[in-house]
DNA sequence: GTTCAGAGTGGAACCGGTTCCACTTTTGTA
DNA sequence: TACAAAAGTGGAACCGGTTCCACTCTGAAC
């Protein structure tokens, strides 16, 4: 077990003084003339030389480091959105320290403490919701925050990506009112989150266009974490008046509630017609193919990367930015024109 | 914008000197008065002061921090491994750094490098294949690597913990053998891998204990990263003797070579039986459920993890150690025997 | 009443970089 | 040829912790 080779060690070897090593280590940070430049660099060679990170930032007062934190990676939404983010990261020499909170603002506080602990330059995340002031000072500490996918109303200066959730709702309620629907259920995200609220929302504005009445009952807000999908589903088709038509609108929720209509063998379209907010490739495995609300992943990860990245280089505006980016609706075979079934 | 206050802030509020208050941050490092000890920790409490890691690391040499490098977040199997070695990691106080590697050894090689900079004491990965030496290095320079699922065996000190790869493969053309298939497809990694090799070997195993000759075209070897299953599928389909069964022994491609078997309209298990290396909730969902070979994640990430730790803490006798752990064969409707076709 | 062990304390060096500043050497221009 | 400006260099302080060591002050043992 080797020591590695430090700034003075190369500094020796090669003649000179730490400051010109570390000159050419930085090379905007004053001259060095060229002979030395390339001795250096040939000793940095030859000992295998590399800068130490903590040294760095140490010095700098910050880390070439971001957090990400999200609820968890076994959600496929988040596994890619990680993804995304790692890879561009890293061509941006930038390192990504993963945490995850499980929807628990204890586990949230947590993670944002040690990323401060860290020096992180800033933070990408799917807030839980709790933790406001932890979010502010994290800010107030020069910490880049960006909320992707949800956000928090009451933080008022945080930049946010997210995508069109009202719109998208709003047209997946109207595409089964125009196949002759009313009775359709919603399955969202709790309305203390504001991708629930927004859901919601568009979901009711759709109902209101088309002069539909909204049945309370027929909206059931889920947890993202844990298999309640399932149950609501299983209320859902359990009504007295049951829903001829569905919206998954909480995608944490996708798999739970498809499989339960899967277990009770509920004929699809048949009997229900399906809209989930998803992008998964699984969605079209299915028989038949689910329509969905395609989640523009990539669109999210580049955006929030592009967002810190650029406030940590402060060649940003002043100002909260705000970005949605537009999710299309893919119709496949899970939703049929509603034919009139007898009362029983 | 604030800064943060530091050790000696901390020791001038609290009037006593930095040693003190280290002292009192790290318990088994000497004595203090009980009296001071309260008063700091009242200190801390109010300035809301914490320990820089940067600074922290800069002395010890090392970070709490681990590496985790795996292929892409976008493949379940990784995501949900990531997932479980993050939520162990933050139970015993470690960071994880996650890089991705898309398979391509240079992206690996400059995510080791990135690793040693940033002195963390421990790498969980699913190596490449390549990179012989800098792994070598890495663990020369005091780094304990684990490797999980995958192994490079030219690296003789490395941990391993990995599935049960010549058996379960072996179970599984078993499986279709005595269901009375002769003709198994394998689809599996590429044998200048571990596992690709191990899986292939359980293949052949089975076959020779059943006195049935290997059909070399039956097997073919995929890259991990990129959709070749579903061309791999094809050409097996497209074979005059075509294969009845199939075992897709590549997790990576199992999603794409099922896709492909959709799409070209095959009946399973009427036209082909199939077993896929996976463990993911929609091959329940699919009609049929599909057969799997059950991968033992939670396993994978608690082994390597305790490996990882186990070596940092240095209580984990010399020498590696190889772990593996038992992947499950769950029969579900995608395997029938075989049904003499006429042939045309 | 010494002697000694051990608790308790603070000063200072150290980890490995970055950066400021003072100083010397070169270059360019009048 | 003179002199200012710019290029090039090294010393030393600094970032914020940890740790070694020397020192004082107890209290117990003889």
């Amino acid at each position: 077990m080797k020591k590695a080779p430090t700034i003075r060690d190369v500094a020796a070897a090669a003649g000179v003084s730490v400051s010109v090593v570390s000159r050419v280590l930085n090379p905007d940070s004053g001259p060095v003339a060229p002979a030395k430049r390339q001795d250096v660099l040939r000793v940095i060679e030859e000992l295998g030389y590399r800068p130490r990170a903590a040294a760095r930032e140490l010095s700098a007062g910050h880390a070439l480091t971001i957090g990400l934190v999200v609820t968890d990676l076994s959600n496929p939404f988040f596994a890619r959105l990680a993804d995304r983010i790692v890879w561009e990261a890293r061509s941006h020499g930038v390192q990504v320290v993963l945490m995850t909170t499980q929807e628990d603002p204890h586990l949230e506080a947590e993670s944002l403490d040690t990323l401060l602990d860290r020096s992180v330059s800033g933070v990408i995340a799917t807030p839980t919701g709790g933790n406001i002031e932890k979010w502010a000072r994290l800010q107030d500490l020069g910490v880049n925050v960006v909320f992707v996918d949800r956000t928090i109303e009451e933080l008022g200066d945080v930049d946010v990506v997210s995508i069109e959730n009202f719109d998208s709702a709003q047209r997946s309620a109207e595409y089964l009112i125009a196949l002759g629907h009313t009775r359709i259920g919603l399955l969202t995200g709790p309305r203390s989150t504001s991708t629930g609220r927004a859901r919601i929302a568009g979901y009711e504005a759709a109902h209101k266009a088309a002069s539909l009445e909204v049945d309370p009952l027929l909206i059931r807000e889920v947890p993202f974490r844990g298999d309640a999908g399932g149950d609501a589903v299983g209320s859902l088709l359990a009504m007295p008046e049951r829903p001829t038509g569905l919206v998954v609108g909480n995608t944490a929720q996708v798999q739970s509630a498809v499989r339960r209509l899967v277990q009770v063998g509920t004929r699809i379209p048949d009997d229900l017609s399906v809209i989930v907010f998803d992008d998964n490739p699984w969605t079209e495995l299915m028989s038949p193919p689910l329509s969905i609300i395609r989640q523009p992943l990539d669109m999210l990860a580049v955006h929030s990367l592009e967002l810190v990245l650029g406030r940590m280089q402060g060649k940003l505006p002043e100002g909260p930015r705000f970005i949605e980016v537009k999710a299309d609706f893919l119709a496949r075979n899970s939703c049929a024109p509603l034919v009139q079934q007898p009362t029983h």
